[in-house]
DNA sequence: TAACAGTTAGTACTAGGTACTAAATGCTAG
DNA sequence: CTAGCATTTAGTACCTAGTACTAACTGTTA
């Protein structure tokens, strides 16, 4: 059997200009924590090639790159913990209904289809109907949700919702989310006010 | 009205040493993006005693903080990435059935009322029934769910999924999520694979 | 007032760079 | 075969945010 390990491979071939810097990118997606010595060795060429080629892929240091990485994340948490509403509510006529907006990118979705996955949709419909009933405190009870169209990471998300009519403690709730023009999600919300 | 700033409260104040060391675990803990010479402004000292009291406390430096802070976020994503699924699967026979545990915390809560946010609930039960169906890619198109009983923060969500049937690429999936034996959700799933 | 904890100052050194200049090497077209 | 250009390498000064260490200076307390 012959097994080539990257280092068998790259130290028997010297890549382009064009190739180099193209793994370069790949490998440093792959992983971000490589320092340029070890990309040095990596692709056997000089210190100073590494730093040109990341100059000219506008790549930054490996303290950026790890900086980046960690506020990513820290920032991720602390947003999602600031917002009760997922989406931006932009009317609101309590009582009625409403109008919220969410901006979704590839977090948000599956990473082999780049489709948003369902509960980030659902989260935004659930909210905003929350948003809607006049009450201090509520709970969703029942749902009945249809998704009709997949939607795609960078779509844009106008969710609509109209109160249909209160029982008691229960509100009825329909939300319906579209990306320009097109309904892709539906909702039937009854939410319990306690 | 009388409103002291930190930095009116660090500058007409000098702690004591353990005091100060206390402080500084905190701000560290909240903020592990602070350097030496920005603590050193908050209280107030100068720039060795911050870094005497990093050595008696044993915290490292910024940019090991920092590295921390990626490190642990990268290896939750890529976990996420493998899994795609929101709690902790626990069992799993692909086309049958699965079960998946979710912690909650006050993250997942109304800060009122520490009710848990629905969404985080049906986050669970979709992706523990897409994980129960054996296809590579599937959206959720249909789902009719209930909660029964609010979940308050902390609660150990134990979601069981059971797949009814299959007819086509349409797989109808039940998820019932439960607390300490009590039933808190039901949803019913259809998924599309695609 | 001596002893000691606590604090501050200063120096040499480090990793992992940026920014820059200069020189060497490789390839290609005339 | 060689001029001209792209590419690569070498080297320098400088940077940040430190570590590790020595020395000196306060402040309190016995």
């Amino acid at each position: 059997m012959l097994v080539l390990t990257w280092g068998d491979f790259m130290s028997s071939k010297r890549l382009s200009k064009r190739e180099r810097q193209n793994e370069l990118k790949e490998k440093l997606r792959e992983d971000p924590f490589l320092t340029d010595e070890e990309l040095m060795e990596l692709f056997n060429v000089s210190i100073q090639t590494i730093r040109l080629d990341r100059l000219e892929l506008g790549i930054p240091e490996l303290r950026e790159r790890i900086k980046n990485v960690a506020e990513l994340n820290y920032s991720k948490v602390r947003s999602i913990k600031g917002t009760e509403i997922v989406g931006e509510l932009v009317d609101l006529n309590l009582g009625s209904n409403g109008i919220s907006i969410l901006e979704t990118n590839n977090n948000m979705a599956f990473k082999k289809t780049n489709v948003i996955r369902g509960h980030h949709i659902f989260a935004q419909a659930e909210s905003l109907a929350m948003a809607v009933i006049d009450e201090e405190v509520a709970l969703t009870g029942v749902a009945n949700i249809k998704y009709k169209n997949p939607v795609k990471a960078g779509d844009k998300l106008i969710a609509k919702a109209q109160m249909i009519r209160k029982r008691g403690n229960k509100y009825f709730v329909h939300v319906f989310t579209y990306v320009k023009q097109e309904q892709i999600f539906r909702g039937k919300f009854i939410l319990v006010s306690i």
